[in-house]
DNA sequence: CGCTTGAGTGGACAATATGCCCATGCCTGT
DNA sequence: ACAGGCATGGGCATATTGTCCACTCAAGCG
C-alpha cells in the first residue's frame, strides 16, 4: 500500500511542469506529457498525500508586501527547558517566518523580515523579549542571490 | 498607473483564502467573500503584477523527495571579486536551495539540502569547491520548528 | 502455470469554472 | 462638472473538472 518513496520520471516531469507552468492544469499537462489524464490525477493525489507537494498556495513575497528587509537571527537559548516555549513564543510574532533547531551551543535559527530597518529592531526586540531567549544575533540579508528553488531538486539525477 | 503598494482589506483576504483553501478557486472565492467575480480577478492579477503572488508553483517538500537533511552555511567569501562568480558556482548545484548576500564579513549564506549526513558532506565539498570560498561554517538544522509561512504577514495588522 | 493486484488507458458524462465581453453605478481627484 | 479607475452583475462559448466505467498490461506469488 505505501508507495515507493522515490520519485518516479514521471513523476518528476509531472513536478517540472506544474513548477514551471502552474497554470497548465491537469489536463493541460496530461497532454504535454502525452498520457492518461487520470494518470496525472493519480500521480498529483499521490504526491500530495505522501508529502511531496507539501501545498498548492501560492507562493506570496513579503518584499512586495511591505515587508523588504529580511534578516537571520541565532539565539541563544537559557539550557533546560527545551525550545517549545521559545517557539511559541516566536511563533506569535508575524514576523518570523521560519525557525530551526540547529546544531551548535542548543540554538535556534530564525528567519525574520521588516518594514524597513528601524522596524527590524522592532522585531527583534519582540525576538528577544522571552525569558527564556539568553542572547540573539543577527545577519541582514543583503540581496537574495538565489531565491528559494526546489526544481533543481526534481531535475537532478 | 503604479498601483497602490499597500495591501487592501480585500487584498487580505483573498490571500488569506488562497493560502488556507488553494483549491478554492476564483468562482469559489467571489461567492466566499461576497465580491464579484471580475473582482477577485482583477485583484488576483493585480497582486501577481505586482510580485505580491510570486508563483503559483505547488511548493514542494525537499524531505519528502528524498532530501531530509537541510543545512545552513556561511561562506567567507576571498575579497575584490564580487559575489557573482561564486553565485553562479551554487546555482549550478541542486542542493543549494537559497543564497543570500549578509552583512558581516562580507559573506553568503546558503541554505542546502543533502540526502543523509555523509551526502551532507559531498554537498558541502560542493559547494566550498571554488576558488572564491575561502572557509565555510555549516550548522545542521536538527528540526524545523516554524516551517516557512507567510499568512502572519498578511493577517498582521 | 494461472491468479490476483495495481497502474495506466481511453472514453464518456454532467457539472462547474474559466476567459472575455459589455453596460452600469459609484467614488475621487482635477 | 467631468474623466478615470474600480466594482458590479450579467451573459456566453469554451475548457476543465470530477467521477464513473471497461479494458489492457505487467509484476508478484502460491
Amino acid at each position: 500500500m505505501p508507495v515507493h518513496d522515490t520519485l518516479d520520471d514521471l513523476d518528476r516531469r509531472i513536478l517540472a511542469l506544474f513548477t514551471e507552468q502552474p497554470q497548465i492544469g491537469v489536463l493541460g499537462a496530461s497532454r504535454e506529457l502525452a498520457v492518461a489524464r487520470g494518470t496525472v490525477q493519480a500521480r498529483l493525489d499521490r504526491l500530495v498525500s505522501r508529502g511531496v507537494i507539501r501545498s498548492w498556495a501560492p507562493q506570496l513575497d513579503p518584499a512586495a508586501m511591505g515587508y523588504p528587509v529580511s534578516a537571520f537571527c541565532t539565539l541563544e537559548i537559557r539550557q533546560g527547558r527545551g525550545h517549545t516555549p521559545v517557539v511559541e513564543h516566536l511563533s506569535a510574532i508575524p514576523e518570523v517566518l521560519e525557525a530551526h533547531t540547529i546544531t551548535g551551543s542548543g540554538d535556534l535559527f530564525v528567519h525574520v523580515v521588516a518594514r524597513d530597518n528601524a522596524d527590524l529592531q522592532r522585531v527583534i526586540d519582540a525576538v528577544v523579549d522571552d525569558t527564556h531567549v539568553v542572547r540573539a544575533s543577527t545577519a541582514i540579508s543583503l540581496a537574495t542571490r538565489i531565491p528559494l528553488r526546489t526544481l533543481p531538486l526534481v531535475t537532478a539525477t
